[in-house]
DNA sequence: CGCGCCTTTGACGGCACTCAATGAGTGTGG
DNA sequence: CCACACTCATTGAGTGCCGTCAAAGGCGCG
């Protein structure tokens, strides 16, 4: 399985670089959630392994160091709905209430830095920079739901196949070789999207038919990135 | 809890007529907000108006005295996501960043109380329990935002219904006789629900023929609850 | 090699979208 | 007061996209 596969990944200790309003690193700006670090604990959950259930109290937030993460809700009935997908660098856990509104788990080994909610919570009451960071930090993951809110309830299949393509190929840092490292399997992506696993297959052996993309393993290559951004936002027929 | 996009509901909030009086003032328990109520000012918006444009800068956030407002983002090609529906007592605005990320337009004539955002957030600076406030605000807000991924990524039509005519219910004050003020068109549950009109009109109407629900005039009333319930999370087939 | 998991492709059907027409409710002007 | 226009809601007929079911192909691993 395509999971297995380690993403290697340098551990940028850059945390907000993906989702970034501060401007990018500078000289050396401190970053407010560098408070945290003395008080982190470095995990390693393996591959498929669960990090934080859902429903489970709130007890750690964490960054992830190495390899990738998916965040969960599920149904009684089984159906499963990925609400993120996380790469290094980015942050979890920070913008839950008491409870882990959904499960975070390890889409592959995954290395993570853990810190104390409570600790957090009481540094984020002294220190001013912290406590806005974190509120920033919350705002970002609403705009991101909400740009997969138009994803899911306005765009057709190919549409998201485009975007989803187009967003990870932003999101992973080497942007030189437009070749998109997707660690996670197929039934992850379609449940990212709102489809089945087979229309996500069809879709991409349509976009590499178009010459569009090229699929490889363990990755996928944009061949011609202006067609997906066209296919990304366009009508319906 | 299904859901209050935005926010948190007030416990002065019984205004859910479009025409209704302000709320009652009751002695209300002490809330963080009160804090900003000295700078606030009141606004009055007609049906249909815009409150805030899709990528206006932020300079205010609001609470809803009277009336109802939805969050919108829109597609170059006219496409809609109906992102929120807000209600006496609702925030929003609170958890913007720098620009407003999505529109807010008034789904009836609107009574609001603005506060200047720069205000709130140099307030929050020195108050702990504002700040907290805030942070808590804005993930509920992501919180449901969630909630209304799994249904857009992984509902029917008709359990989007029940579960919309269900969230509408529990957020309305009166729940005693159970008929949910609908203020908003049907092309406006649509795009909350990421469906056409029709299908919306469609599913009503099979609820109806069912029993369980009743169509009024500016509103439905609801006949079978435990039926609702049972649709809104039923499996498919 | 054989097993298991994931992916890909095909055939088919149904749910929801599109197009279209009618009904219901409201406001306006003659 | 009624005719008319306009908007929104409802219902019908037909189509197509995507989900379901099924089978074959690819790859890793014991």
């Amino acid at each position: 399985m395509h999971g297995t596969m380690q993403t290697v990944m340098q551990p940028t200790a850059n945390a907000n670089k993906h989702h970034a309003i501060n401007p990018v690193e500078r000289p050396a700006p401190r970053d407010a959630l560098d408070l945290l670090e003395q008080f982190g604990a470095t995990v390693t959950i393996r591959h498929d392994g669960e990090i934080v259930g859902q429903g489970d109290p709130a007890e750690f937030c964490y960054k992830i160091l190495n390899g990738w993460v998916r965040r969960v809700t599920l149904m009684e009935d089984g159906r499963r709905q990925v609400c993120a997908f996380l790469m290094p660098g980015d942050l979890f856990g920070f913008d839950d209430l008491v409870t882990h509104d959904f499960a975070a788990e390890a889409v592959s080994d995954v290395v993570l830095r853990r810190y104390p909610r409570r600790l957090v919570e009481a540094l984020a009451d002294g220190r001013l920079a912290l406590a806005r960071r974190l509120r920033d930090l919350t705002a970002i993951s609403l705009r991101t739901a909400h740009s997969h809110l138009m994803l899911l309830g306005r765009k057709s299949a190919s549409e998201r196949i485009a975007s989803f393509l187009l967003e990870m190929a932003e999101r992973l840092p080497e942007h030189g070789d437009c070749v998109v490292c997707l660690p996670m399997t197929r039934t992850d992506v379609a449940d990212y999207l709102g489809m089945t696993i087979e229309t996500v297959c069809r879709n991409l052996a349509q976009f590499r038919r178009d010459g569009t993309i090229a699929i490889e393993r363990g990755g996928i290559a944009i061949r011609n990135r202006v067609s997906l951004e066209m296919m990304a936002s366009e009508l319906r027929h």
